[in-house]
RNA sequence: GCGCCCGUAGCUCAACCGGAUAGAGCACCAGCCUUCUAAGCUGGGGGUUACAGGUUCGAUUCCUGUCGGGCGCGCCA
């Protein structure tokens, strides 16, 4: 429809320059652009007063011009010269008519293109430390990066979804050695748990299951495992140093083997765990990609000695540094410390790199907006590897602030102090959740109140989308019921009956579809679809009040049984997207 | 101090790569169920788009500055 409008201003412009109005080398978009106001047509262009000041014409007048040259067309109604040069489209209410079928005969594929040409495309998003259950700040990450993905998907690109593990470094040690001391106090040992260490319920849970796998086997003395040991914060101590300290007492106590068993445990459980939540969330992805994995096959010293080959690292203070700065960084970074190990952002350069290795042609990286500046290095030493960095895109989702009782709730993995996903999708829904976190742009700040969330959850949106499918449901089922027939080849034919403004107006939004997912798909915005369909919920519950679909009329009856119907095919299809459910009944 | 994000109705948020009279929901007020699901519909009040400049036919949108809020600024991940 948009195309074809397109087509026809192309078409005047032409004739135009032709005769000399026009100069033929200055650039224009001939694209119309959906009316806001319906005074203003279907659609409208702008084209006359881009183009006014090299035509040297009032804006108005070249609008004249170029009405005057545009081609006949039966979707056209009238065309309307508006404001300071607009160019309105009325189309005919026939124009309208086709999108009905359109929608029927694509079923679950009206909304999805070609665009993407299948060119494919990675989005890696969550990738929270396996450390613990996910919380409700990693949901909206989880909600955005899967609402992100589909969309993509459906317009034509191939999408890759990919959760990158830590599941090397100290957060993973401090974890294993937190198992260990719960363990510990299972086996009867007694002795002051590390104020750093994992104090949440599910490390119980790991310490538990581990003593009835192994009994006392792995139990060593608390004095031998605290002799010496640098003073935790309480104690006026360093609560790092002392976490370190007990890791590394951990690591000389049990032999190797043993201590990688209490590690892979946690690691498994707790990944688990991730997986499943993510998957009874609607999440699920084609890859779960070991950064462990990124060290065994060498990958990060392969990195590593490309970056000193192409000279753009250097030793200081014992330490390797790349020198990010000269690709834009505010500062250079430690990529091997004094100690010989390797930083996180060592093995983030070997991942990248790996990423654009495996040939995806763009990538999208989804993170919480506390690492925003993250960005800027680990482009530098995608640009230092002679790679190009606007290859990846970096999505920052900004934080969900929670409140209880009006006030902040406190968010620390650490202290086990935080609503988990789980417990919000047990609460709220799913669905409510899915679509809660997907209805603001990923940049704005999120107030999720978590008692209205909780309590009042008849208000949610998601419930007024809902409800309008499962309403059209009802009305199809009761076809039958009220002893009525139904023919969908009759109401093809009758769809001209649809004249009603409800019904025009629900025909218009309906084929506007596309072009949402086609934008919310390109800009990473799902919450344009979220906000499109209910429009459309609006349209269809408006039209529902204002007629009767059930009437006598045959021809009637059923053309408005086939709008409706793809009103619902749309409704589906959108929900789909965000990962909401399309329920036939509530 | 420096960097990134944000500031729109009482509250939570939209505004389609600069467009016409800035829109929804919640809350508030007034109406609509003997007819297809009232988790719905109809109408109403509510705004100097934080502030001051600039760019142009035109600015919530782009630029500069000020104020206010969030988050970063480790040889942590």
């Amino acid at each position: 429809m948009k195309q074809q409008l397109s087509d026809l201003l192309t078409q005047a412009v032409t004739k135009l320059q032709a005769g000399g109005v026009l100069p033929t080398d200055v650039p224009y978009s001939p694209a119309p652009e959906r009316a806001r106001s319906k005074e203003h047509g279907d659609f409208a262009s702008n084209i006359a007063m881009g183009l006014a000041r090299a035509a040297k014409l009032k804006p108005r007048e070249l609008a004249e011009k170029i009405v005057g040259a545009l081609p006949k067309s039966r979707w056209i109604a009238r065309v309307e010269i508006a404001g300071p040069g607009f160019i309105n489209f009325f189309l005919t209410p026939d124009a309208y008519q086709d999108v009905v079928n359109q929608i029927l005969e694509a079923g679950e594929a009206y909304g999805h293109s070609a665009l993407g040409g299948g060119r494919r495309l990675q989005v890696e998003f969550v990738s929270a430390n396996p450390t613990g259950p996910l919380h409700v700040g990693h949901g909206r990450g989880a909600a955005y990066g899967a609402a992100v993905a589909d969309l993509l998907t459906a317009v034509g690109f191939q999408v890759h979804r990919e959760y990158y593990v830590n599941d090397a470094g100290r957060q993973m040690d401090i974890l294993a050695t937190s198992v260990w001391l719960r363990y510990l106090e299972l086996c009867g040992e007694q002795f002051a748990f590390p104020s750093n260490g994992y104090k949440g319920d599910y490390i119980f849970d790991i310490a538990a299951s581990l003593h009835r796998e192994v009994g006392d086997v792995l139990r060593r003395p608390s004095s031998k495992i605290f002799d010496n040991i640098p003073a935790d914060a309480p104690k006026g101590g360093d609560k790092e140093a002392h976490i370190d300290a007990i890791i590394e007492r951990a690591k000389a106590l049990l032999a190797a083997q043993s201590y990688r068993k209490v590690f892979d445990l946690g690691l498994s459980v707790i990944l688990s765990d991730i997986r499943q939540d993510l998957e009874e969330f609607g999440v699920v992805y084609q890859e779960w990609y070991s950064e462990r994995s990124l060290t065994d096959r060498g990958l990060v010293d392969k990195a590593i000695e490309r970056l000193k080959q192409t000279g753009h690292v250097y030793d200081k203070d014992g330490a390797l540094w790349f020198r990010s700065t000269d690709f834009g960084d505010e500062k250079d970074r430690v990529i091997v410390r004094e100690n010989g190990q390797k930083t996180y952002f060592a093995s983030d350069i070997a991942y990248h790199l790996d990423k654009l290795e495996r040939g995806f042609e763009r990538v999208i990286d989804v993170w919480g907006a506390d690492h925003h500046g993250y960005a800027p290095r680990v482009k530098a030493a995608l640009a230092a590897l002679g790679r190009d960095p606007s290859k990846l895109d970096v999505l920052l989702v900004q934080f969900a602030i929670l409140y209880r009782g009006g006030e902040k709730a406190q968010m620390s993995t650490r202290s086990g102090e935080f609503v988990t996903l789980r417990e919000l999708r047990h609460e709220v829904g799913n669905d409510a959740a899915r679509f809660f976190y997907v209805l603001r742009k990923c940049e704005q700040h999120m107030d999720f109140d978590l008692d209205l969330a909780k309590s009042q959850s008849n208000d949610n949106p998601v419930y007024y989308l809902q409800y309008a499918h499962a309403r059209i449901c009802s009305v199809l089922r009761l076809v039958t019921e009220k002893g009525m027939s139904r023919d969908i080849e009759r109401g093809r034919r009758n769809l001209n009956l649809l004249n009603e403004i409800h019904e025009q107006s629900l025909l218009a939004t309906a084929s506007r579809y596309p072009e949402v997912v086609e934008t919310a798909a390109l800009n990473h915005e799902p919450h344009q679809l979220a906000h499109y369909l209910r429009e459309l919920a609006n349209d269809f519950h408006a039209y529902y009040n204002a007629h009767t679909f059930l009437v006598e009329n045959d021809d009637l009856r059923d053309a408005r049984l086939n709008l409706i119907n793809a009103a619902r095919q749309v409704l589906s299809n959108g929900l789909g997207l965000l990962g909401v459910s399309a329920p036939e009944s509530m």
